[in-house]
DNA sequence: TGTACATCAGTGAACGCGCGTTCACTGATGTAC
DNA sequence: TGTACATCAGTGAACGCGCGTTCACTGATGTAC
């Protein structure tokens, strides 16, 4: 198994332009992460379009790897804050289909408005600390989802319904970046069927549970 | 978008010792990628693994990018040569589950049985050379598969039938790569439940088309 | 069957380059009195 | 409100290292007659 660098930040920013800086430095990471890919990226890269120097950088990533990962985190943040959006009507379960397509719909959205964000949501899988900002961010989405749904349907046991909802999740991303690598499918029906079958799969958790 | 460097084989190897050679030069490659990972992997390593100097790597592979992508082409190939053994009994749709479940199972045993497979898994996603590999093997088997349908259900529609299957085999794959990525979740529930979900998906589109 | 020659397979040594990273520094901003 | 000082932010220049890759070569294998 790798090793895995240390990628916590090594300097919080106080002023005003440090935080510009930091900005400035995602910022050239995502453009530079679409224009020559995940292999080629380097710290001297990411300086030279940011009109900075390298030490400005290692003020505040100690590695290229914080960089990737901060941005993986920031992606991942924005998408995992629709998840509050759901509803999750116990009186009307024929509405989940709709209510997962739209939460689809709406990831599918922000990771397109987000600059390099399919190529982001590849890198997570690239390498062991990628691999695990992803995980980690997979549980934590499917945990806050598994408990909205236990609040709403007590009989449920917790455990199993998580199963339920970490495999969602992850067919859920799988399919957002299935979007970006085959552009020509139809991405609406991709997302109803997704959905659909999500959808199948909570009520018949629901109901083998009561 | 990045532009892909050429990773076609440089010279095909003759004699057993040549086709050894580049044998040792896969196996090496595939222990550094579990020991080190995808981004410390180097021609020079590989070299030193398998015993050998850097030319004679190179008379084979034009470039470090041509082995991973042989490793994974590999994988795939084994992979989705277990497609034939799926029945598709158009008399009992309820088999459809099952057979889902043990095709996943079986995929999930040829993974594991390669080495370093989890890790080619995830390597295929990152650069644009071996996602493109990834895509167009996941489009190959799709459509083995669409093809074998069209030909027990002539009544459907190609296209249509092609979208499905080519969502079923993403998130099949999704679902390997999960049981790799979370060990603590149980397994056998994870693969029943997205079989479930496919074989359901699919036994819609039947309905919807006849 | 032996030998001469052609082709195939791999070695030894090295190349230039860009990588990640750091040192010692100057300039900018904030704070205390 | 001004000034002295402390802290924060970023620069310029360079480092050693390992990367991908190549050149000129020797040795191994196959082939023709």
């Amino acid at each position: 198994m790798p090793t895995a660098p240390i990628t916590a930040r090594r300097s919080a920013p106080h002023q005003k332009r440090s935080r510009e800086t930091v900005g400035l430095i995602l910022e050239a990471a995502a453009e530079l992460l679409e224009e020559v890919g995940f292999e080629k990226l380097s710290t001297n890269l990411i300086c030279k379009r940011a009109k900075l120097t390298p030490p400005a950088l290692y003020r505040y990533f100690p590695n290229k790897y914080a960089v990737l990962k901060e941005l993986g985190e920031r992606l991942m943040t924005t998408q995992n804050a629709l998840i509050d959006e759901i509803e999750l009507d116990p009186s009307d379960l024929s509405r989940l289909d709709v209510e997962l397509a739209d939460l689809l719909t709406a990831t599918l959205r922000v990771t397109r408005n987000t600059p390099a964000g399919g190529w982001i949501m590849r890198s997570l899988h690239a390498t062991p600390i990628l691999s695990d900002v992803r995980r980690d961010s997979h549980r934590r989405v499917s945990r806050i989802l598994n408990q909205r749904m236990v609040e709403r349907w007590p009989h449920l046991n917790e455990d199993e319904a998580y199963q339920t909802n970490r495999l969602g999740v992850e067919l859920g991303y799988a399919l957002i970046e299935m979007v970006f690598d085959e552009p020509e499918l139809e991405q609406s029906k991709l997302i109803e069927s997704t959905a659909a079958m999500l959808a199948g799969n909570l009520r018949q958790l629901l109901k083998t549970a009561s």
